[in-house]
DNA sequence: CGGCGTTATATCGCGGGACGGAGTAGAGAA
DNA sequence: TTCTCTACTCCGTCCCGCGATATAACGCCG
C-alpha cells in the first residue's frame, strides 16, 4: 500500500511512534508501522532513519540480543514525537475543518 | 520558527490546507501557513511545491488577476487531503495514546 | 515625477533524505 | 548439509526542501 502520489511519508515520525509501544527491533519496527498504519518502509529507509533518529539522540541503541538489535525511545524522542503528534493533530483538525466548511 | 531536528515539514500538504480554505495565489498561501501553523515556507519551497501539485492535478491555476495568479483545490486534491489529514490524525492519536501508556 | 519599500512570482543549485534492491549472514527445520 | 526464514547492511538514484537570487509591478510620500 504506497501513495500513488508522491512520498507524503514521514518515516522517522513512523519510527518514533513505533517505538513509543515498546522497545523493537529493525525487523519488528517494519512489521509493526505495516500493521498499525498500512506503510511498507523498505529496509534503505528503515535503517537509515534509525540511525539518523539515533544520531540525534532520538532513540538508543541497546545491546543486541542475539542478532537483533533493538531501540529504545529517549526521553528526547518521546518528547519531539509528542511535539510532532500534537502538531500534526493541530493540522489535520484545521484541514478537516476547512474541508467541511467547503462542502457545505 | 524551526525544527531543530530534520524536516518534518510537508510543504505541499500545508499548501493543500491553506487552499482548502478558499483560492489564494502564492504570497497570500505563504502568509496563510505562517499565520495558522507558524511555519514560513520560503518561495523556493512555495512555488516548486505549487507546481509539482499542479502537475499531479490536485490543484489548479486560475487566471491571473493582475499579477497574482491563484490556485486552486481540486476535487483529488480536496479528497487527497482528506485522506492524508485522517491518516495524520490517526497517527497522531496513536501515538500520543502509546505515549501515555508508557508514561503510567 | 522619481525614488523606495512592499507585494508577488520565478529560477538555480546544493545538500540531504527517501526508497528499493542487492548482498550478507545467523538460526532452525528437514 | 542445504533450504529458508529472519535480520541487517550497503549502494545508487532520484526527488525534494529551501535559501539565495533575480525580476517586476504597485502604492506612497515628498
Amino acid at each position: 500500500m504506497v501513495d500513488e502520489l508522491g512520498r507524503w511519508a514521514e518515516p522517522g515520525l513512523l519510527v518514533l511512534a513505533s517505538l513509543a509501544d515498546g522497545d523493537k527491533h529493525g525487523y519488528a519496527i517494519t512489521n509493526d508501522v505495516a500493521e498499525q498504519v498500512g506503510v511498507s518502509l523498505g529496509p534503505g529507509t528503515l535503517y537509515a532513519a534509525l540511525s539518523r533518529l539515533e544520531e540525534r539522540g532520538l532513540i538508543e541503541g541497546l545491546p543486541a540480543e542475539g542478532r537483533r538489535r533493538p531501540y529504545r525511545l529517549t526521553a528526547a524522542g518521546a518528547a519531539e514525537l509528542s511535539a510532532q503528534a500534537s502538531r500534526m493533530q493541530r493540522l489535520a483538525t484545521l484541514s478537516l475543518g476547512r474541508l467541511r466548511m467547503a462542502s457545505a
